[in-house]
DNA sequence: CGGTACGTTGATCGTGATCAAGGGAAGTGG
DNA sequence: CCACTTCCCTTGATCACGATCAACGTACCG
């Protein structure tokens, strides 16, 4: 008899949040950048934005809907690493060829930066460089938080880590909408579809969070 | 009836080892800074080098032993996230405090630059600005990879994995010294130690690899 | 209307965590 | 020098979590 309780509130939330990396920097050098090539491109959903392999020739932002990153291992699996939303920038850590593939989840606005333009500011602008460096610094931390998450803590604990960060980016009150299917949040958090399932149901449950419909939750407690 | 088989050539091997990172890059303009700065540091086994939150006011580099770079979460699991050996840098990716913690495994010696001779340098030279971000780039990868490893390997396989890289950084030829304890290396790949001893086990029942005494081994294939 | 993709739930099985015990090496104090 | 502790490695037994295999309902779409 080792069947997830049913119980309310039976499963013990918290005290181990993910230390959440602090407010998204300004970066106001790089935003400016951005500022310079308005230009927008759209991308219809599960369409490739860049592509593991390819030459890193620009720089992203996103300006809305949700980008997957993520990258395939010789078996066919498929790690997400990051959700990125509007605001987010994309590709600033690979110097030559992109070592991940960009989808769009949904549909996807984003405005690019060619590589030559990045390099020539970097060149003469120490606070971009900073902002760079601080960008970079951060995703290295956020993927050692992964780690440390994958490690020690079970599925629905994961999970709830997940959803309080995605809503903590997404929505400002209420209820949060999930742009993604289950395939991708399990792929992002290293489990099954039905796994994933399966820990929504323990979330609903204990009552950690509260759902209408599979895609639009909101965090109790 | 599902333990481990004892028999020969049991166990799968390879084809999905880790890309490994190129071999290591020259970094021409950052050890040429580390010339400046000779003085070397001692630390006993288990000594800390630098500590979590302390202010990163240096960058160190590994002249001999062993150091391990670790997190402690607050349930008191720790993870290793990487270890560094000779000619390693350390520190190179903190902008303002430590996101990790540094001990030495070993006898271990280490010189450091100053932060602020970093930064000064750093604002003239171009080519240690790339070689840093070339730097930065690969632990950023390094680390997605150890993600990759952590979802879609098991136990032995992931060990195995752990044993190459190690192997390649080390010994040039023959047997390899494993300066670290059995804990260390479970912390480092996510396992307990009991797991990590019978993951040994396999792989030296498989033929994978060959052992003398527990800190010894040779790969074999 | 049939096909497909997605979410959910059930049943079973395997990997690894956990609990427990024992052996060997090294250090300490009598 | 020996009793004693302590740490590390190993092995065994059991159990929980999550993967896997399977089935089913629903929404969407050509």
């Amino acid at each position: 008899m080792f069947m997830h309780s049913k119980s309310e509130g039976s499963y013990v939330p918290a005290t181990r949040v993910v230390r959440a990396t602090k407010t998204s920097p300004l970066c106001e050098n790089l935003s400016a950048l951005f500022r310079k090539f308005p230009a927008e491109r759209h991308y219809q959903p599960q369409n490739t934005i860049l592509l593991h392999g390819d030459t890193a020739d620009a720089v992203y932002r996103v300006i809305s809907g949700t980008v997957r990153c993520c990258t395939i291992d010789e078996d066919g699996g498929r790690q997400i690493f990051s959700f990125q939303k509007k605001g987010d920038f994309i590709g600033m850590s690979d110097v030559d060829a992109w070592h991940f593939t960009a989808e769009a989840v949904d549909h996807v606005i984003v405005q690019s930066v060619p590589r030559a333009s990045l390099e020539q500011e970097l060149a003469m602008n120490f606070t971009l460089r900073m902002e760079m460096r601080y960008l970079i610094n951060r995703l290295l931390i956020k993927r050692e938080h992964q780690i440390l998450s994958l490690i020690s803590h079970k599925a629905p604990q994961r999970l709830l880590n997940f959803l309080r960060e995605f809503a903590t980016t997404r929505s400002s009150s209420g209820f949060t909408v999930l742009p993604m299917c289950r395939r991708d949040i399990a792929d992002h958090l290293g489990m099954t579809t039905e796994t994933t399932s399966r820990a929504f149901g323990v979330l609903k449950n204990s009552g950690a969070i509260e759902m209408t419909t599979p895609d639009k939750y909101r965090l109790l407690d």
